[in-house]
DNA sequence: GCATCGATGAAACAAGTGTTTTAATCGAAC
DNA sequence: GTTCGATTAAAACACTTGTTTCATCGATGC
């Protein structure tokens, strides 16, 4: 190895991590990139071939990490031991993984995942159908193995859209993390907020999956004025 | 007026309105918006200044729009007024509000809008606080009133929350749209997608209210296994 | 000790960027 | 018909972009 220090593709990802989260993949420039990572301009093409091809691998990188995190408490049982477990477990195993997406997406430290990813739904690239395949539909089935359970006479599509309702939940706040700040006038979210989100989303979303896995009816079932 | 066509201003923020919805402010040159108006470069300084400016413009013109689409019919009732009303018409009255979300942000026509605040979500500029308070404030403080009458008994904090939830699950098909597209194997919504989507929407939420609106315990409260 | 090869630094390259300048053109008012 | 102000077109400007070139450095193998 040459002179400079010892990694210099590790800090060149991690500087185009953060970079490429906060700016953007346009309005992040090599040069950027490089000054950040105490390197040359040079080194990112020699060991990331182009531009395009670091940001891949910045998206792959995190992606893993993130798979990586929110599988930390072993693999989720199969759906014919689940559907044995108490709702109180059940509900409980639901809360951690809220709780886990919400660590992963907007707790200061894995910033750069959400940016990543509401990047990438911008401006889809090459790297979007692996992530869907790879992340995403994973992470969905998982959830909706919980959901099925809880809701055992839901459809198969009515438990998608409830996937697809609580998943949304958490996702807002940070899709929408700069409106939302202005709203509640706060410069970030804090842990109060974060953790008071996710019990709301939990109850919210037990009423919700308890009303529309009740039964096929259109109308909303009365229940009598409160 | 000079040779060329007549409106060149309008031809401009067309022009403007369509590439930056799709490929955003970056990755949008002020050549590839002449060349589509039929204009010169120049003209786009001429009539605003500057590519930034013009950007300001598109955003502006596009959330009035979206805004005056929203209120076509009519202002809503105070709060004063909505509380007498039945619980029927309530949940009529938020599932048109959020029909109306759903046509101007998911339905083609209407496509520039929600692009545009995505990549506003992205990149915030100096016009997100003024969308926030001209816009998305009021909106929620609208479907807010709603969600206040339906759940008479929540709190403040907790109606805030509720329309989040709402307003989230909507925003969800939007944001995530590339990926959500992918997942389902469809190149676009179709509507019949959109209104069952809608209707589960509507469902879900007002169960979830429900559930959210009944007291403070935090526990979920048992219902009977199913 | 010398050649080799992976890795790096500095500079140059061609292309594209937003912006400005300058001149030409138009319609309407006098 | 001329003049004037508004609008457009073409070119140039200064700058940044991603990429490439080439010389150099450092350790490793013989």
């Amino acid at each position: 190895m040459a002179s400079g220090s010892p990694q210099t593709p590790g800090r060149l990802l991690a500087a185009a991590t953060d970079l490429f989260a906060r700016r953007g993949f346009h309005a992040t420039s090599i040069r950027d990139i490089a000054e950040r990572a105490g390197a040359n301009v040079a080194a990112g093409h020699y060991h990331y071939g182009s531009k395009r091809g670091l940001y891949v691998q910045v998206l792959r990188a995190q992606f893993a990490l993130v798979r990586e995190l929110t599988t930390r408490d072993g693999a989720l049982p199969s759906k014919r031991v689940l559907a044995r477990w108490p709702r109180r477990e059940l509900i409980a195993l639901l809360t951690r993984r809220v709780a886990g997406t919400v660590e992963v997406l907007l707790d200061p430290p894995s910033q750069a995942h959400g940016a990543l990813m509401l990047r990438e739904m911008c401006d889809p690239t090459d790297a979007l159908p692996i992530i869907v395949d790879e992340f995403i539909r994973p992470q969905m089935k998982e959830t909706a193995r919980i959901v099925a359970c809880l809701a055992p006479h839901a459809s198969a599509r009515t438990v998608e859209q409830v996937v697809r309702s609580i998943i949304a939940q958490v996702l807002f706040y940070r899709f929408t993390m700069p409106a939302t700040l202005l709203l509640i006038g706060a410069p970030r979210y804090s842990r109060r907020f974060l953790n008071e989100m996710t019990a709301h989303v939990i109850r919210f979303s037990i009423g919700g999956l308890a009303h529309v896995g009740r039964g096929r009816r259109r109308r909303d079932s009365p229940r009598g004025r409160r």
